[in-house]
Parts: structure tokens; sequence; C-alpha cells
DNA sequence: ATCTCGATTGGCT
DNA sequence: GCCAATCGAGATG
């Protein structure tokens, strides 16, 4: 019999958000919705800091999209780029900004269900980019500024214990990047973006 | 009200 | 590798 996985608790996410963005490699994501269950291995992930950060939705003081970074950790950031959805989990103690993008899933469950949504068989194309994941998966908007615990649909969750190589770039797709290296996934995964 | 610009993707050369 | 579509926000008038 296979032990329950332990949904992560909001104080996992409340320290540095490059610790986050590391740690969240190999976890679990799970989304149950009307039509059944989809979930993948988290195995590529960015961190984005505050107003010190070009790169950052933060870098420009508080707005409509970039306040929920101050929120409360665990609390979900989601907004549109170029007509996608982008996931990402507030990190640092509250009245910090800070948070984490989740840019790629290995997906392990409910395969036929995101090729459907997603209009591709290739399982290779169905949660590799930040904008395909939330596809594949089906998180809504609506989900924004929402706390992770409380959306009981959404599960974050616990991986295996494999053990895996984390590696390190620069971050995907910004005009402005740090000089530190702030995009982490596992090594040798074929479910990277790009 | 209108314009510009992405933390992107997919199709085509 | 290049490029157009996409849509909501932010800036500007």
């Amino acid at each position: 019999m296979r032990k329950k996985r332990e949904p992560l608790i909001p104080s996992f996410f409340q320290r540095k958000t490059k610790t986050v963005a590391k740690r969240l490699l190999g976890k679990i994501l799970l989304h149950r919705t009307e039509k059944g269950p989809t979930a993948g291995k988290i195995i590529e992930t960015e961190a984005y800091y505050g107003q010190e950060d070009p790169a950052s939705r933060a870098s420009q003081g508080k707005t409509k999209i970039s306040q929920t970074m101050w929120d409360k950790p665990s609390t979900i950031l989601i907004y549109v780029v170029h007509g996608y959805c982008l996931f990402n989990i507030v990190t640092e103690e509250k009245g910090k900004p800070g948070a984490v993008l989740i840019r790629a899933l290995e997906p392990v469950r409910g395969i036929e269900l995101m090729k459907k949504r997603r209009g591709k068989k290739d399982i290779h194309d169905l949660c590799s980019g930040p904008g395909k994941l939330t596809q594949a998966l089906d998180i809504p908007k609506a989900y924004n500024n929402c706390n992770l615990s409380e959306v009981e649909d959404l599960l974050l969750t616990q991986g295996t214990d494999e053990e895996f190589e984390v590696g390190t770039s620069h971050r995907i797709g910004v005009s402005e990047d740090l000089p530190e290296e702030l995009r982490f996934y596992i090594k040798g995964s074929s479910f990277l973006s790009r």
C-alpha cells in the first residue's frame, strides 16, 4: 500500500525565493477537474525577486499584477502573458516580494486528458513550457490571489525520493536578467521547455 | 479610447 | 532560426 502524499504547507514557501525554486523540483502538482485529474512532476522553475530584479513584475513596485508578490507565502499568482496564463507561487515572508514561476512539468497522470486539452499527441509537448502546463492541467486565472492550501482541487505534494542533479541557467525570455542564474531544472530531463 | 509591450507558443523557412 | 498571433495591463491622451 502506498503512503498518501502530504501537501506542502505554507511555511515551505516562507524562505528565500531561490531556495523555494530549487526545492520545488521533483514535487508533484495535481489539479482535479470535472473531466478528471491531471498531474505532473515539477522539473523546471525560475525565481523572481522584488524591486532590485529588472525581470520581475515587482520591479516597478506594486501594480494590479505584482502586488500579490508582497502577499502571504503560498499565495497563487497567475497572470497572462501573450495570451497564456503563467503559474507562480509567492515566497518570502509576507511584505517581502518574491515568487517562483513553474516552467515545466513531466506529465505523470491524466495524460490523455492533457493531450485533448493541448490538442497535441506528443507527450513532450504537453507541459514543456509555462503556458503549456496551465493549459494541460486547465489551471484557471481565477486561482490568482487564492492561497494554495485553500484551493482544494489544486495540490502540491512531495514527490518520490529519487535523486536528481539540479542544473541552473539564466532565466528564459526576459529582456534584462540579473547576473545570478535563477532558472533551475532537473538535469537530463527530456520534458524541459525549449 | 488607443497604443505598446511582454516571465509565450506554434508554424514555417 | 525567424516571425506572427495572442490578450490583458500599464501608460498616455
